[in-house]
DNA sequence: AGCACGCCGACT
DNA sequence: GTCGGCGTGCTC
């Protein structure tokens, strides 16, 4: 029996970054498991927090007097061997702490709040009763620490043993319950009730009835009163009449338990399906922790690979973990694979309320959900027993948190595999080039769906060259042939989808006089106007404000609004074809819960001729009316400062390509572009993946780039930018004679938006093919920098950053 | 993070 | 003299 717990706690520092050992209460002894939730004393005053269990022994390492744990939080762990084993591992690839780590792996729900309360003793004075507590006896600190006076205050009164200080810690978890009726009597009992009971009581009577048919079982109060008929009134008489006793019963809460979804069938494979499923099921079989890309265009069946392959793992005993967009996982997609797998799927995205996220979390732990479908943090979902991990759309930059942890799914996926001993198959029709890379080094197995499902030939694709356009006409968001094929379009009853490239783009205030542009207070860049509100706002840090009908700097009134928005482009639109019926989709009309849905909705029942929309709707709408697709500007990505911009809008547009002509009728694509000639649109011109990644690895060759040469960012930030870039140097002369002299560091230098919300920002970039000693060395480079971080420098290290701006 | 300790300036 | 400002070290 376990005496000695080590824990690791939640206080997210450099310092606190390891297992502290606790003493375990003799009750607790025997129910102690690692991978629990306890509640600690840490510190020198009377602070408690939460932490995780993540090691027993029966011998202190630590020499010095131990503590206790304070309370046990949970009856089993909540993080089981795997999840510990994966908490060190991230911890140690992210450059995270571990207690965030293992915080990343759990609903939110379970992450402790904290309250440090203040509470009366047997000393407490009238005065100070009255003046603290009024009829309470306790009270939270914050409410009453109102002043740097008054916190000296509570500070005397504590050292004179007037107050004491708690540290409450709470637990957020909330499960569900419903009141659910049970009968108190035996069936020979209720027989006779029935008997006593006054004639014309026929809702008692009813009751009693009812009560007879549940054998002993509870049924929850509201489906009982709605399949016997009997009110509420009734029940709660009856249960005064001692028939019968209601209890709170555990439910779940179920994100779609309104929905009703029909189950379907497995369709047909075609040759090429069939190789891949029979692959997968090959390697989940042995099992192998083989690694597939399955690369096919839209249209070419991977879902349906995808629910094959998972329906054998579940055959074969075992669980399936599907990976999807956040912006894919649309009601559509959940439907499809619960009515393939039905009520063995759990579904977790960001959607869901925090208390469902719990509910669905519990399922999956308690082994009642054998397929995970999800977005990004679904990776870590506590499966059991993984059969199959799908990830589609690999090639997504959202499968990469932006903050603590800095992961990407894609690299979890990759490790649970190793754990689980099972296959991963990553989809694309244009998948990442460092997964193609590896596809072509035989790393990685490469399965190709060439043909589309329904045969159907990829759309035409037209480029537009916006620089003549505006030559020959005024400023418009719209090419003449563009807007002629719109009119044939709403003349043929068909319907178009036109896209806005929002990435590297927004509509910001100009004066026409003097050139001034309305800029954020606290970051650098241009605030972005917004018509639904009618304010300027910051899409960093938040900040609103109102528009100005003069110009702060020259006091103009030619002060005017540049770009385009989506509300700018449905309103020209509107101008131009009064007749079209028009959606728009972007941040502002989809931001309320099911509204996207809506909206889709909608527009597939061929209530709207037009949905305008940004990227989101480049994504997996599937509209067999849709002959038209347009994007109205292509290349406002391939501006930005990063490495990555052609494969981004390659990807983009051959997204959004394959969203024209996906049934019957045949589609045809409008590219507006002021760059007519550059690779990554002459490319998606062609559907040629093949073509641009032959050309963009040579040109990362060239530069130097991934795949070719691994990247770690290095972020500095303070309010004081000499501070921010003097430290960023220093990093640099601490940094280069610990590498190998091979490895290229790009920087420091100012982040392409260098303010944001009041800090300055610097960036330094390595480069490198092999560097064995760089975990080392970052961590010490993290442990050297503490005494600065302290100081309100902000250092933060992201392995394989997607973003360099 | 949050707390105690310790060292300096300005006041009951 | 002391109260309270903030820089520094430590938390099993």
């Amino acid at each position: 029996m376990a005496q000695i717990a080590q824990v690791i706690v939640d206080v997210p520092t450099m310092q606190t970054n390891r297992p502290y050992t606790y003493l375990i209460p003799a009750a607790w002894q025997s129910q102690v498991q690692p991978g629990m939730r306890v509640i600690v004393p840490f510190g020198r005053g009377k602070r408690r927090v939460q932490g995780f269990v993540v090691n027993l022994t029966n011998q202190s390492t630590f020499d010095g007097d131990l503590k206790a744990i304070d309370t046990v939080v949970d009856l089993a762990p909540v993080l089981n061997t795997e999840a510990l084993a994966m908490t060190a591992w991230l911890a140690q690839s992210t450059f995270a702490f571990q207690i965030t780590c293992a915080q990343t792996m759990l609903p939110a729900v379970m992450r402790a709040k904290y309250e440090k309360q203040l509470r009366a003793t047997d000393k407490t004075s009238p005065a100070v009763r009255e003046k603290l507590f009024g009829d309470a006896s306790s009270v939270s600190f914050e409410t009453v620490a109102t002043d740097s006076q008054m916190v000296s205050q509570l500070m005397r009164w504590q050292k004179a043993g007037e107050v004491d200080v708690y540290y409450q810690v709470k637990n957020q978890a909330r499960r569900k319950t419903q009141l659910a009726v049970k009968a108190a009597l035996t069936p020979a009992e209720l027989a006779t009730a029935q008997t006593t009971v006054r004639a014309g009581a026929t809702q008692q009577l009813a009751l009693l009835k009812a009560l007879a048919t549940l054998n002993g079982e509870t049924l929850t109060q509201k489906i009982f009163s709605r399949r016997f008929n009997v009110s509420d009134a009734t029940i709660r008489s009856g249960e005064k009449k001692g028939w019968l006793t209601r209890v709170a019963e555990e439910v779940y809460r179920d994100p779609y338990a309104d929905s009703d979804i029909q189950a379907t069938k497995p369709l047909t494979l075609n040759d090429e399906q069939r190789v891949a499923v029979d692959q997968i099921v090959t390697a989940i079989d042995a099992p192998a922790t083989t690694t597939f890309l399955l690369e096919g265009v839209t249209g070419s069946g991977k879902t349906e690979v995808y629910l094959q392959a998972m329906a054998a793992a579940l055959k074969a005993g075992k669980t399936a973990l599907m990976l999807v967009p956040e912006i894919s996982l649309t009601p559509q997609m959940v439907r499809r694979v619960k009515g393939r797998f039905g009520h063995a799927v759990a579904v977790l995205h960001s959607g869901l309320s925090n208390g469902e996220k719990y509910d669905e979390w519990r399922r999956i732990q308690r082994g009642e959900a054998q397929v995970v479908v999800g977005a990004r943090s679904a990776v870590f979902a506590p499966l059991t027993n993984i059969g199959l991990i799908v990830m589609d759309e690999e090639h997504e930059s959202s499968y990469k948190q932006d903050d603590a942890p800095r992961y990407h799914a894609r690299q979890v996926a990759l490790w649970r595999s190793r754990y689980h001993h099972c296959p991963v198959v990553l989809g694309s029709a244009t998948p990442s080039l460092e997964t193609r890379a590896r596809a072509e080094k035989g790393v990685y197995s490469r399965l190709v769906l060439k043909d589309r499902v329904n045969q159907r030939p990829l759309p035409a694709v037209s480029i537009i060259d916006m620089k003549k356009e505006m030559q020959q006409h005024a400023e418009s968001n719209f090419s003449a042939p563009l807007l002629v094929a719109l009119q044939d379009r709403l003349e043929r009853h068909e319907q178009s989808v036109l896209m806005l490239n929002r990435r590297g783009y927004s509509s910001f205030v100009l004066c026409r006089d003097c050139g001034f542009v309305l800029k954020c207070p606290n970051c650098d860049i241009s605030l972005t106007l917004h018509m639904d509100t009618h304010t300027m706002k910051c899409h960093y840090c938040g900040h609103e404000e109102a528009i100005p009908r003069i110009c702060p700097n020259c006091h103009s009134r030619q002060i005017r609004y540049y770009g385009t928005g989506t509300e700018k482009v449905e309103e020209e639109l509107r101008d131009l074809l009064p007749d079209a019926r028009i959606i728009r989709m972007d941040n502002d009309t989809t931001r309320k819960k099911g509204a996207h849905e809506k909206l889709l909705a909608t527009f597939g029942r061929g209530d709207a001729d037009i949905l305008i929309g940004t990227q989101m709707i480049a994504k997996g709408l599937d509209f067999p009316n849709v002959t038209l697709v347009g994007v109205l500007n292509a290349d406002t990505a391939l501006g930005l400062p990063d490495f990555r911009a052609s494969e981004w809008t390659f990807q983009l547009l051959t997204q959004v390509s394959g969203r024209a002509g996906r049934a019957e009728k045949a589609g045809h694509v409008y590219i507006q572009t002021f760059n007519p000639d550059h690779y990554a649109i002459r490319f998606a011109q062609h559907h040629d993946y093949e073509g641009f990644f032959k050309y963009e690895m040579r040109m990362r060759h060239q530069g130097g780039y991934p795949p070719y040469y691994f990247t770690v960012q290095i972020t500095a930030s303070d309010l004081d930018e000499a501070v921010a870039a003097k430290r960023m140097y220093q990093l640099l002369q601490w940094l280069r004679p610990r590498l190998t002299p091979s490895t290229l560091i790009l920087g420091p230098t100012p982040k392409p938006i260098a303010r944001v919300n009041r800090r300055y920002y610097y960036q330094m970039v390595l480069k490198y093919k092999r560097e064995p000693n760089l975990a080392s060395t970052l961590s010490t480079l993290l442990q050297e920098t503490q005494v600065q971080q302290r100081q309100g420098l902000q250092i933060s290290i992201d392995v394989e950053p997607l973003h360099f701006m």
